[in-house]
DNA sequence: TTTTATACCTAAGTTACTTATGTATGTAAG
DNA sequence: CTTACATACATAAGTAACTTAGGTATAAAA
């Protein structure tokens, strides 16, 4: 993957999905995070993240806590309780996504018709 | 699904499945058989399928069979030798996208750290 | 005769990315 | 010691791939 194109529209719920895994997580945190999990297929660009975690922010789906550690900063993300019921539907959205997709994908590849 | 950006980046790759699969297929039938194979999840939207069936013609993964039936236009669309090979590549690129994703969604729904 | 289904098409608008840059600190390498 | 790489944030401009909205035309059903 890394530039497949494929992931459009999952990056929020990623995120949220991460966050609500991990309780609290900041920015780079996050790209080093989906890197690890998906053994560098996915590399989330900097320039998508940080408008994504504004955007979630600005909806009210999370919470900022701001902390300086080894004299960085560090923003620390968290989900808010609405942004903790959103992460659920968005979830199951991407759940039935993917099942779709496989759905799509099996026939033919078996013997069906 | 239906209107969920989710799908982005697959069009032409879910085309590309169902004509490695049918042999040849022309645009109508193909939304159709999406709704099908889908039960009403993804509707491939009319202003989606034509520009992509265009262009993976002009990339020359597509030939055309124009044909009247019933005094109705059809275009039937079969896969070329290098639609053949494209929708390979294509293929495994999505599928490992898929697994990609499930990856990313499943630690912590059981019981990892 | 109006709606629904079949069958094609394109232009404009939107969204969510990528690419390219920028700032700043800490650490490793040469 | 200075250059590169990792950490950590950020934004602006460009692009791709959709959706929305419109259009043409035939046939069947209400």
């Amino acid at each position: 993957m890394s530039n497949s194109k494929l992931y459009k529209g999952s990056l929020s719920t990623i995120i949220l999905k991460l966050l609500a895994d991990e309780g609290k997580m900041y920015g780079y945190e996050i790209t080093q995070k989906v890197k690890q999990l998906t053994q560098d297929e996915l590399q989330i660009k900097e320039g998508a993240l940080y408008p994504a975690l504004h955007k979630l922010e600005a909806d009210g789906l999370l919470d900022i806590e701001v902390k300086k550690v080894d004299n960085r900063l560090r923003k620390y993300y968290k989900l808010t309780e609405k942004g903790t019921q959103e992460s659920i539907g968005k979830l199951a959205e991407l759940e039935r996504y993917l099942s779709t997709m496989q759905a799509l994908l099996l026939p033919k590849t078996k013997l069906s018709s």
